[in-house]
DNA sequence: GAGTGGTCTAGACCACTGG
DNA sequence: CAGTGGTCTAGACCACTCG
């Protein structure tokens, strides 16, 4: 783990604890660097990492502030922008996950071009229905190249996807692209998600890449409404 | 102008222009660092903008490349998760406001909180319907402090707020928070979106700053289903 | 081994803020 | 003025990939 990850969530910890007065600037960048021994540059980028996921904000002159309102958010469907994962993100305890269509197809045009696979690629092809607590959360329709993403079984998917491309395929996810947009349910959502006809969709189509840039899955998440809010932090440069 | 944000304007004009093949990677950092006759450093500070705006990522030992369907994507209703801003987004020439409400009143207990002012405050209350190629596109309803934000009139209101407060004000934007979340239409949605009783609105709520640190904007803004996807780049630390 | 990006250092100067 | 964060340098070594 890079020193910068390191300082990153030990200042992460602190502010969640309540280890600084929000009413005042946390410990100046300077004297971190003799805290944790290390340059400024490196504080510099753990502070970037906090204030990116919108607990910290700098004022040039005056120094870096928590965020009051991020310290009280501790809701239950949320999420940010920072991690790939699905079910690290509510921890999987009360996680359940029924598989509705699992089976291996040649790709569509549409999914071999967000794979970068050519239509003779075995991809499979999974629909499944995630649930918290007994409560349906989402309906994920995931495309994944058998090339890449072998030996997947119905057992792996009532589990997590990702702790089996990690952990038993030794591979490293890197980052994603996402769009979000609203959408009217259809006929699956209805059925799975237990949604009125009028009841909104949010759904997050996703490419997501290998930490060697190679694209391994294109879904479709598709949340009920009332259940997800998704959050995100600009920044100013 | 910073350094690094030259170099990353530069260098995504010549990705847009298509002057790196994307098929291979594009010049090494280090070669990069004599042509533009800086640290390496700044080459990397640049390099992680465009990376962060999904037009390139990087493969360790291999080199940094251009994300193909980056390239393509000139959509319409596009926003990505770098600017605070609207007009700017889609280009002032064919978007028209239509002032719904305005008026000026003491802020609600949420409303106060999120501005981090106290109930006796005086709040520009603001709707706004926004129109491109005279076809409603979002509804807006906005807050703020009548404190920071001077000297509102229609006029102002009916081309860039933003504008108002960066040129006439002097002020400078910070960055923001916002929450994404898809909702059912309500009265004015139907009136003003013209949309149908089940159709989808994709809401963005918003708390802006400037950046001193001080919010300065609350705002809801409903979006026609149909007219909009929001993007965004996770990158993998 | 050579070439790539990832991290890190120990400084430096600048821009902005407050008193 | 002193103190803050913002930018930048000119190196260094590491981790990873390829031939």
């Amino acid at each position: 783990m890079a020193k910068y990850s390191d300082i990153a969530n030990e200042m992460r910890r602190r502010i969640q604890r309540g280890e600084y007065d929000s009413n005042y600037p946390i410990t100046d960048e300077v004297s971190l660097t003799k805290e944790f021994l290390c340059s400024r540059m490196t504080v510099k980028k753990a502070l970037d990492i906090l204030v990116a996921e919108g607990l910290l904000y700098r004022k040039r002159g005056h120094g870096t502030f928590i965020v009051k309102s991020a310290k009280e958010e501790k809701l239950v469907n949320v999420l940010n922008n920072e991690n790939v994962g699905l079910t690290k993100l509510i921890g999987a305890e009360h996680v359940e996950s029924v598989i509705i269509g699992f089976d291996i197809q040649f790709p569509s045009q549409e999914v071999a071009a967000h794979l970068s696979i050519d239509l003779q690629t075995p991809t499979y092809h999974i629909i499944r229905l995630r649930k918290w607590h007994g409560e349906p959360y989402v309906l994920e329709r995931t495309y994944m190249p058998a090339t890449i993403i072998k030996d997947l079984t119905k057992e792996i998917l009532k589990g997590s996807i990702y702790d089996h491309i990690t952990e038993t395929l030794g591979l490293t996810i890197g980052g994603a692209h996402r769009k979000i947009r609203a959408d009217k349910p259809g006929e699956l959502d209805q059925e799975y998600l237990h949604c009125a006809a009028n009841d909104p969709i949010l759904e997050v189509e996703q490419v997501a890449y290998l930490n060697i840039g190679m694209p391994f899955e294109y879904s479709f998440s598709r949340h009920r409404y009332d259940k997800f809010v998704f959050k995100t932090v600009i920044i100013q440069r």
